[in-house]
DNA sequence: GCGATCAGCT
DNA sequence: CACAGCTGATCGC
């Protein structure tokens, strides 16, 4: 056994628990002389208080473990996220409110709500939510803004956006004014496009031909440009040499939304310096503002007019522009820049033969030359395509612009949404022109890549995620944008509807409307339950499913989250007979809550946690009915919630039980995963392992759905095509999996 | 010394 | 397997 390298030491204080430390010697564990006999007791239902599952009523979801984490809650908010306290700070539910209200008045690009399309009633969502801070949120809300007022607003998005814009000025944070001018201009853009648009007028995506006329010319370009990466994949064409790009230098298929008066269309449009066509209005631009001494820098950086306007003042200073006055007047400049493209995107000089196309026509076509308005690859060929996306940004080792193509490529389907400028769960691959980040929900694997340094536009969740997010990694509230569950919201153009994704709290499925396209439903990570048949516009308006496919496979048909609570239950009681019994459920930092809690209120039992998991569970809001059950002194209860890894193995649990050895016999752990209904195993409630005077019981407890419930979940959406979001299977599976999933 | 990132591990 | 992390090493600041 190689196991000299894993001599790991777990500290309490790291842990958060009130184990010590374990070593390596495994040799002696043991007590012989308490070693308990296992009676055999444990199926003995009958002792247990009858309770249906009905009667497990879910919990609000509670962050978990690791308490060392909580070192740094010097951030924004205090912790008793309690219902109306106000607790000062702006993380008081007042605040939290008043956030969403404010997004509720924006039009376009802010977040507007939709009254009249509502979804669901608040209260007759997940009972999960039923209680939430979400849906008090939602009622509060919803009573603020009627719907006159929230249509009004909307239709005033000039107001809107100068609200918004005082309400960043309050945070005074450069990089938000930044931000806040890409919001202005991008609403200031919508609304003129808005009002020259002719109803007859039709705007078709040159690739595919989809109507994308409702579609602001941000989502209209990323339309495209999706289409156009599909067209490339599928031709598998070759990366061609950065020459043929500069032949059209307005060919900027993966940039910025806006458009801007260097984004040449055509080559007649081109400027002069040929090949050097990107660079010159940048040059111009400079000197212009009398820093002509950086010319050198933005040239050799590449930096093209179209990538200019997203520069940040972390590029500036990445490139070498490390003078604070030229940086800032750069900044500003910027800024004002990106407003400016956005009001000339209403001069319709490219137009002059459809007398009353759009300027929002032009922004399309113009971005492929050389294309007349049917789907002509003259200019764009699938290699062009391939090299404007792939090349640009990764070459040299400075600020990359546009996307890093590498990144790009990597960027997994499952994370992008077709015809919207978002990204769900891709922190991973963070891409300066994208501005609309979504977070299904507050696990590792889904927020990796998320830090405190996050200046990559907005982040959008549920308000449980969002405290997390600020209370863990830091993220302040000004980059965090509230989703409100069961409520339609229109962000940049696009409707938004969140649902409880009955995972961990705070987690949500997303359903994405964009104009002219078809709807896109995110599960993120998700278990399906019956509630979830209640929300009609998922059974009918779906066409894309990203689904969660962590248990795509039939040997995973675990069974009902209720009747793994009841078989937990079930041994507790059946192993409790002996008062020296020490039993530990594993958790996540979020997740898993339902079982403990479940188990501490139907045994009338306190169940231990760390000081650091209790703040967190008062950070969700849990009722004083459940939080009752809960203590911090661990000698007032010997049922313990732990992490799951100090359960992985009875190596880990053997030194836990050290720690107890003076006033505990037995220790009976239970680990809840759906990983424990693998192959070949059983399909009971539990497994059953001892050593000595540990028990670890494997308890298929799952947070994901199960393979059966996959299937029903994909017959209720009935979607015509499936993204699997879990990237442990190979792509040849995806298609194994789709069938298996419509069998 | 701290934070971010990554590899290795469970 | 990998659920959802933890831990240590490295690097930049």
């Amino acid at each position: 056994m190689s196991k000299s390298k894993k001599t790991k030491t777990i500290h309490s204080s790291q842990s958060g628990f009130s184990f010590s430390p374990f070593n390596d010697d495994d040799d002696d564990f043991q007590n012989p002389t308490q070693s308990l006999p296992l009676t055999q007791r444990k199926s003995s239902s009958s002792q247990l208080p009858k309770h249906s599952n009905a009667a497990i009523n879910r919990p609000p979801k509670k962050p978990k473990k690791n308490l060392a984490y909580l070192g740094k809650e010097n951030l924004e908010k205090p912790p008793d996220l309690g219902l109306g306290s106000g607790s000062g700070s702006d993380f008081s539910l007042e605040s939290m409110e008043s956030t969403v209200f404010r997004n509720n008045v924006k039009g376009d690009d802010g977040v507007s709500f939709k009254d009249d399309e509502k979804v669901m009633k608040p209260n007759e969502g997940l009972s999960y939510l039923s209680n939430s801070i979400e849906s008090r949120l939602l009622l509060r809300s919803r009573g603020n803004c009627g719907l006159s007022d929230c249509e009004n607003a909307a239709v005033k998005s000039d107001e809107g956006a100068d609200e918004r814009f005082d309400d960043y000025q309050e945070a005074g944070t450069t990089q938000l004014d930044v931000l806040l001018n890409l919001c202005c201009s991008s609403e200031r853009k919508e609304i003129e496009i808005g009002d020259n648009m002719d109803v007859g007028d039709s705007i078709s995506c040159p690739m595919c031909g989809v109507d994308i006329s409702n579609m602001s010319d941000e989502l209209r370009q990323v339309h495209t440009n999706e289409c156009l990466d599909k067209e490339q994949a599928q031709n598998h064409v070759d990366i061609p040499d950065s020459d043929h790009v500069m032949e059209c230098p307005g060919q900027v298929l993966d940039g910025p939304p806006s458009g801007a008066p260097g984004q040449v269309l055509d080559e007649s449009s081109c400027h002069p310096p040929g090949k050097m066509g990107h660079i010159s209005p940048v040059v111009e631009w400079l000197h212009n503002m009398g820093l002509s001494r950086y010319e050198e820098v933005f040239i050799r950086e590449e930096i093209d007019w179209d990538s200019l306007k997203w520069l940040t003042e972390e590029d500036l200073h990445k490139i070498g522009i490390t003078a604070l006055g030229p940086r800032k007047k750069i900044v500003h400049a910027l800024s004002e820049l990106r407003i400016e493209g956005s009001a000339e995107m209403n001069i319709p000089e490219k137009v002059a033969d459809k007398e009353n196309k759009i300027i929002t026509n032009k922004l399309i076509t113009d971005f492929f030359p050389g294309f007349a308005g049917k789907v002509k690859k003259s200019c764009i060929t699938g290699a062009q395509v391939g090299k404007t996306n792939s090349n640009d940004g990764n070459k040299r080792g400075g600020v990359k612009m546009h996307f890093s193509n590498k990144k790009l490529r990597d960027i997994p389907s499952w994370c992008s949404i077709t015809g919207t400028p978002f990204r769900v769960d891709a922190f991973k691959y963070l891409q300066r022109d994208y501005f609309y980040w979504f977070l299904t929900h507050f696990h590792m694997d889904h927020y990796q890549g998320l830090t405190k340094a996050f200046c990559h536009g907005k982040i959008y969740c549920s308000l449980i995620t969002a405290k997390l997010v600020n209370l863990k990694i830091g993220i302040p509230w000004e980059k965090i944008e509230v989703l409100p569950l069961n409520q339609k919201i229109n962000i940049a153009g696009v409707d938004v509807t969140c649902f409880d994704a009955n995972h961990c709290p705070g987690s949500i499925i997303i359903l994405f409307e964009p104009p002219s396209c078809k709807a896109i439903l995110h599960t993120g990570d998700f278990r399906f339950c019956e509630d979830m048949t209640k929300i009609s516009s998922l059974q009918t308006r779906v066409h894309t499913l990203i689904l969660d496919t962590t248990y795509c496979d039939p040997q995973y048909d675990f069974p009902k989250q209720e009747a793994v609570v009841q078989y937990v239950l079930e041994t507790i009681q059946a192993e409790a007979f002996n008062p020296r019994t020490l039993f530990l459920i594993g958790s996540y930092t979020i997740g898993k809550e339902r079982l403990f809690m479940e188990v501490a209120r139907v045994l009338r039992k306190k169940v231990y946690v760390t000081a650091a998991k209790m703040r967190l569970l008062e950070c969700l809001g849990m009722p004083k009915e459940d939080m009752q059950w809960l203590t911090l002194d661990e000698s007032e209860s010997h049922i313990h919630v732990v992490p799951m890894w100090t359960l992985a193995s009875f190596k880990r649990l053997k030194h836990a039980s050290n720690m107890y050895m003076g006033r505990y016999s037995l220790i009976v752990a239970f680990s809840p995963t759906g990983w424990t209904f693998g192959k070949g195993k059983k399909s009971s409630p539990g497994r059953r392992w001892q050593q000595g005077t540990i028990i670890r019981y494997e308890v298929p407890y799952s947070e994901h759905s199960s393979f059966t419930e996959l299937k029903e979940f994909v017959k209720f959406i009935s979607p015509e095509n499936i993204i699997p979001s879990v990237n442990n299977h190979c792509p040849e599976s995806a298609s194994r999996m789709v069938s298996l999933l419509s069998s």
